[in-house]
DNA sequence: TGCAACCAGTTGCTTTTCACAACTGGTTAA
DNA sequence: TTAACCAGTTGTGAAAAGCAACTGGTTGCA
């Protein structure tokens, strides 16, 4: 066992990176969210991140080589957080987690859609979705077919509508 | 929002239960170690939970249904955790987690053999697992087909051959 | 050129949780 | 009767979380 992990189990290694309330709701509004600055992610997160964790976590998924970050050439302050093909790769833990939270927890309509969707998608939705993450984060080319609708936009789209129709709701 | 939660996001509810360093080790103990009692959980954790915390995590996990608490019949002072059905049903979350451990993370060879079985037969070998769990702590009888080699039976004897071998090039 | 809005964080402080070691009160088998 | 075992509890110091205010610099606009 090295000096800097309390075991070398996959699931241990796992959670000494993750294993916190924070670092994988940051990697969720990347991923869903497409957040990619410090204060997108300060200001829009609807859990209510503390700026100094953020500015940690951030700083440790880069050392771990979850996130990298980069100068944004629109603005010389402002730096610009992307995936890596590690962090891409914790897609199908999220998956997994928001079907599992949805199944079992308490989750409101509007935010469970995403992870209806990708329930009924599975793997082979998840590889798309990691194939559209990979064209924006690591700027390598999505080949899609004549009339693919990037899974990002229809759970985007998802979501709209179930907003959408709850104000409907609302007024009547 | 309920008052009780961050957020109503499915990942954030799951994270809620369980995002820490250690209640997904107890789960993952009870799940592929099969420990069901108090002290093979403290004792037997390669990671070296402390008592206290052990204490508290399964108190937790037991009010959020994630475990079920028992009396051991055969001792008057044992108790017996088991698995609910909302504990079973995290398995593809662990199995994803170490998938990803294994990937990205340096896990060492035997404690990584099981995610190589468990990425390698994907869902359906998780489903079939998860019956076995249905039938070890919920009491579901299993029906499996003449010789079928239960997947905790495969999961653990590939561990031991890995060790086995580890000892061989060691005398070697 | 001055000013307000924006940028990524940092600092200081209090509260909560973690981690370690020692201990408790009861049970069981020899 | 006694030693080993059972599920925890208690006390303590250290670490992390959470909150609010602040920093030093950049940018767009009047």
């Amino acid at each position: 066992m090295s000096a800097d992990h309390r075991s070398d189990c996959p699931i241990n290694l796992t959670l000494e990176v993750l294993g916190d309330r924070w670092s994988l709701l940051i990697i969720r509004d990347i991923i869903f969210g497409n957040k990619r600055h410090f204060r997108e992610l300060l200001t829009q997160s609807i859990e209510g991140i503390a700026s100094n964790i953020l500015a940690d976590r951030l700083k440790r998924l880069v050392e771990e080589g979850v996130l990298s970050k980069a100068d944004d050439p629109s603005h010389k302050q402002k730096a610009v957080y992307s995936l890596t093909e590690k962090g891409i790769q914790l897609l199908p833990v999220l998956a997994q987690m928001a079907v599992w939270g949805r199944k079992h927890m308490p989750a409101s309509e509007e935010l469970a859609i995403r992870a209806q969707l990708l329930d009924e998608g599975g793997p082979p939705l998840w590889a798309d979705f990691m194939k559209e993450l990979r064209e924006r984060h690591l700027g390598i080319p999505l080949k899609a077919p004549r009339g693919y609708v990037p899974v990002f936009q229809r759970l985007q789209a998802a979501y709209e509508e179930v907003v959408a129709r709850q104000k409907a709701m609302q007024r009547s």
